[in-house]
DNA sequence: CGGCACATTGATACCGATCAATCGGGGTGG
DNA sequence: CCACCCCGATTGATCGGTATCAATGTGCCG
């Protein structure tokens, strides 16, 4: 099982077309596959997208880690759920909304993530993304997202650029993202 | 927590402007929140799609049982990261699949879940599904579902009417949509 | 200085949404 | 029992949002 300490990392899969989806952004402290044991394969890949600081726990040290103090199982299993409701909010955002719509909505999540984990500086925070990995997260062309983002700064609600982004209104972002937090405040409880 | 004993039912989001997006269905064997006592809101709602049957089972006799019968336990567990491939495989077709390509990928899913408890007669499983309901699924409209299924229909990839699906061929529709099994397989260990 | 990856912008094509009309079947009320 | 009605399925015409293709700009690194 692994940890991410430091630096950004992806689930993705790629088709039999050449296309990639990346499927989830790892931040540091998101854990992967607390399970890959019990399963057969793995129907993805993961990759590191910067630099990155990885921890490895073995299984026999997490399930002891994890039997001794339950806060921590509780904790490991409640961020599963979060992560959970992160993909159901994709599979919303790809569905049914706009690409504007998307893009903000993407980084709205990203952005309380970080917040969350102490990483955002006042309204910005750092986004080591290039253009091309999220179209790839957002199921659009690396061209078209440059668009949306333009869009973005002109409508003054956020601003990407040289790795990282300034929100500029974040009551703006949300009302464009129709974004709902309930879904990640979980992390706070 | 619920089980779905006979039934179809699906977990939902509706959006601000109205639209909805289905992000999960659930047939018979499938559980809804096993944790929903963890998390403090539903970020989403579950509704039944035909009649159904719905065991409950308390939060207590749950974790009994899960205590008394490692075996149950593991088993809920394994089903719940079936789950998540499930969602994984939603996100991807979203995002890189066109409309036909999800719609062929979405019926391999739901054929093999309906093999896999029983519930096909040879190349045929019953779908009670309005092509409205499916749409919400697929991020696409009611009418371009319907020209999809007749196109899918005139390459005799499979034919849904009526309520059941016949897979006329299962190779050439697993061809259509890049279907990869392996992440339901997994239901087999 | 050169090269390379990424960002940016313009022109055009196409997929799927939208609008609109008709059809068909099953349930309901008279 | 029949007429009506309503929902879902089907088909056609048109619109619009993104992809695609292409070219240029820009900053970083060797």
């Amino acid at each position: 099982m692994f940890i991410v300490l430091e630096g950004w990392a992806c689930r993705y899969k790629i088709l039999p077309n050449g296309a990639r989806q990346i499927m989830a952004f790892l931040m540091p402290g998101d854990a992967c596959d607390l399970h890959i044991k019990l399963l057969a394969e793995m129907d993805h890949g993961i990759q590191a997208l910067t630099s990155a600081l990885v921890a490895r726990v073995s299984q026999g040290d997490m399930q002891a880690l994890m039997q001794r103090h339950p806060n921590i199982a509780a904790a490991m299993y409640s961020a599963q759920l979060v992560d959970e409701g992160i993909m159901r909010a994709w599979i919303v955002s790809m569905g049914r909304r706009s690409s504007i719509e998307r893009v903000a909505h993407l980084i709205c999540e990203l952005y309380l993530r970080a917040r969350g984990i102490g990483l955002t500086y006042d309204d910005e925070f750092a986004l080591p993304l290039s253009q091309l990995v999220l179209a790839d997260a957002l199921g659009m062309t690396a061209v078209h997202i440059n668009r949306v983002l333009k869009e973005l700064r002109l409508e003054g609600a956020m601003s990407l650029g040289r790795g990282s982004v300034v929100i500029c209104d974040l009551a703006k972002l949300i009302q464009i993202a129709g974004f709902d937090e309930n879904y990640l405040h979980r992390r706070l409880r």
